[in-house]
RNA sequence: GCCGAUAUAGCUCAGUUGGCUAGAGCAGCUGAUUUGUAAUCAGCAGGUCGUGGGUUCGAGUCCCUCUAUCGGCUCCA
């Protein structure tokens, strides 16, 4: 049990594990306006109060997720209060809380708002809070409202679409604002305030409406948790994929190649095809088969998927022929050419389910503000695959395909992943191609399957591709952005539109169902997000050099390239680094690049046929002979990488 | 594409209000040193200051164009 001190020195207590939140609701709001502090076992935190004109209490202390976006949302009133006075001028819309901190989106109306201003607001903020104003939330009458805010447009469509008597407003000490509520009680708590950033964004997010200046910030109880945020924040950077890209050699970007088109150096691409052969492995015995598309195709071959008139713009195009009338569009996907695979031939239903896989390499143009590292690139390789399968094998195939991923991410040590059912917008159902019914289909398949795998899954109404339902696979990377990698999904449309068929048990035609699939998702994002997520530091099966051989002088050279020979007889991938250096120089550099194993060679060494072995972060592993290590490596790859199970 | 910022050696960064021949560390090359678990010492070389234009006696520095990068927005087959 939890006991709750109240001011009168009564206890009241609740069950063990009942969030602050819960414990709020629980109390009788007469008394808990003062309720100060509570007691979790034995432990006093600090509680924070508010009451809400309705009568209604809550509590909330800064390690729940309500408090904090209470607080950050509070904080947001603070700083469109400092915005005003600094900037009389602008008009304000909408500052919600958002995962980390709060914005406010404003139309700067002619005010000149830059990051260099950012101290000066801060200064304001924090002016504001030590004020100790109360956030004072009441009902207010929408002819009232309506009245309060004429001249700022965007607060007068916000209350054009809200009902006469759901209205309020907050106040703090002079500032007036349009608020449904979720604030901390008062402004002192805001002890700490940084703003981050300010950027463009759409009113409303919509991409026809004035783009209005939005202003990031993160604010804190203390000055101490701002501090190590911003640390947080600088050990992410650590982990960005395309600073770990570069100092481990894997890829490359040259302005003049082009924006968005990687270049990947020896090591990524030793490391990229790794990972193709571990998959292909794993497909083989999945009863794959493996075909190759060009890069190109005419303009009729995405005319008929139906992907020119949706995405005809995005692409590159066209290729120049010598030929009038010719065009050509470099193939922005792999689905239509395998459609065309699947037509050179007729097929019985006893032929499928038939799986084509092709790592495609694909071109699409994408916008160039949207661009980002590996992650967000114009031309990229998916790991890419169709099945077409007859309606009745689409269920078992869904799920063969999930466990098929689902190796791929344990295999990887992805264990952070939640899986998203993307559906179409039933609002809106005219931006999707194929019948009611085939949709009604593939979701519930997908749905399903999703279940049935244990999949912690949430449904998202409207991210549907406009052919089909899908299943995707979000991680996130070292900035806490998500990032979509595998993907499934089902698709009626394109057998439709390529009139694919096989023939049944009862001699008719058939049309069979197709399944768009990619564990990966592309090799770049997946090899991105990889980074992020381990530091450089890949299963020992996927570095591209596991042990590197460190002689503490030239005299042992012929020792270790012994030792080098024997590493390779036993498919160890090893370096020698015999330069003339000191052997703290060559542990050094040996770390930076982070390879797992450095072998230590010495005149005791040489004599004893042995190395001195030292792991990636300094752990020192003793002498041993090239057997002994060979083993340890051994035993260290199959640990982390089974074989798939079919 | 939109908003804002940035672009100096292979990498990370200095470079005052426009003013001598644009600097440093790391990496590279040469030499000395022959090393016992995260940087031995010395010397040398390396730059059309992203591109194109403009202002000025004079531009890395100020203005404009384009390109690329970064943070958002929008988009994501």
């Amino acid at each position: 049990m939890i006991e709750i001190i109240l001011p009168d020195g009564s206890i009241k207590k609740v069950e063990n594990g009942t969030t602050p939140f819960q414990i709020a609701q629980s109390i009788s709001s007469g008394l808990a306006r003062n309720v100060l502090s509570a007691k979790f076992n034995n432990n006093t935190v600090e509680v924070s109060e508010a009451l809400t004109e309705d009568g209604s209490l809550v509590l909330y202390t800064w390690n729940d997720d309500e408090g904090k976006q209470a607080f950050w949302h509070s904080s947001a009133h603070v700083m469109a209060q400092a915005l005003q006075e600094l900037y009389p001028n602008i008009k304000l819309t909408i500052g919600p809380a958002v995962e980390n901190g709060f914005y406010y989106d404003l139309d700067p109306n002619g005010e000149k708002i830059s990051e260099n201003d950012f101290p000066k607001i801060e200064k304001r903020m924090l002016e504001i809070a030590r004020g100790k104003h109360d956030f004072k939330k009441y009902a207010i009458s929408k002819e009232k409202a309506l009245d309060f805010y004429q001249g700022n447009e965007y607060k007068l469509e916000l209350l054009e679409n809200l009902e006469d008597g759901e209205i309020t407003f907050c106040d703090q000490d002079t500032f007036t604002d349009l608020c449904r509520g979720g604030h901390i009680p008062n402004t002192k708590f805001i002890k700490a305030v940084k703003l981050m950033n300010i950027a463009g964004a759409y009113w409303r997010g919509d991409e026809n409406n004035p783009q209005l200046s939005r202003i990031y910030g993160i604010s804190f109880p203390k000055q101490k948790e701002l501090k190590e945020y911003l640390k947080l924040l600088e050990e992410a950077k650590e982990r960005d994929h395309r600073k770990l890209g570069r100092e481990l050699k894997l890829f490359t970007f040259s302005q003049k190649v082009g924006q968005g088109l990687p270049l990947w150096l020896p090591k990524g691409t030793a490391l990229r095809e790794r990972l193709q052969n571990f998959l292909k492995k794993a497909q083989q015995k999945a009863g794959y088969d493996m075909v190759i598309s060009p890069h190109i195709g005419h303009k009729e071959l995405y005319e008929t998927s139906g992907h020119y008139e949706k995405y005809g713009e995005d692409s590159f195009r066209p290729i120049n022929t010598p030929h009038e009338g010719e065009e050509f569009l470099l193939k922005p996907m792999n689905c239509p050419h395998h459609c065309e695979i699947y037509k050179s031939d007729s097929w019985s239903y006893r032929d499928l389910p038939i799986r084509y896989a092709e790592f495609g390499t694909v071109y699409r143009y994408e916008q160039s503000g949207e661009l980002h590292g590996l992650t967000r690139v114009r031309g990229f390789t998916q790991d890419d695959a169709h099945i077409f399968c007859t309606p009745d094998q689409l269920d078992e195939e869904f799920k063969k395909v999930i466990d098929l991923t689902l190796y791929v991410f344990q295999s990887l040590g992805f264990e952070d992943f939640t899986a998203q059912v993307s559906l179409r917008d039933p609002e809106n159902k005219q931006k999707y191609i194929g019948s009611d019914e085939n949709w009604e289909k593939a979701e519930n398949a997908i749905i399903n399957a999703a279940k049935e795998k244990g999949l912690n899954y949430k449904v998202e109404e409207g991210e549907a591709a406009f052919y089909g339902p899908k299943l995707d696979f979000m991680v996130k990377d070292a900035l806490g952005r998500s990032w979509q990698l595998g993907t499934i999904q089902v698709d009626y449309n394109l057998p439709e539109r390529f009139d694919l068929t096989y023939t049944g048990s009862d001699n008719n035609a058939h049309r069979p169902v197709m399944i768009h699939r990619a564990p990966f998702g592309s090799m770049e994002r997946f090899i991105a997000i990889l980074l992020e997520n381990t530091k450089g530091n890949f299963p020992l099966w996927l570095m591209p050099e596991q042990a590197i051989i460190l002689p503490l002088s030239e005299k042992y050279e012929n020792y270790t390239k012994k030792v080098l020979k024997l590493l390779e007889n036993d498919e160890i991938r090893g370096l020698l680094d015999n330069r003339n250096e000191t052997i703290g120089k060559k542990i050094r550099e040996a770390e930076v690049s982070k390879i797992p194993y450095m072998l230590i060679v010495g005149e005791q060494e040489e004599k004893n046929g042995t190395v001195s072995v030292r792991k990636h972060g300094g752990e020192d592993l003793g002498s041993m002979s090239i057997e002994e290590f060979s083993k340890i490596l051994q035993d260290e790859i199959k640990s982390s990488v089974k074989e798939f199970e079919v």
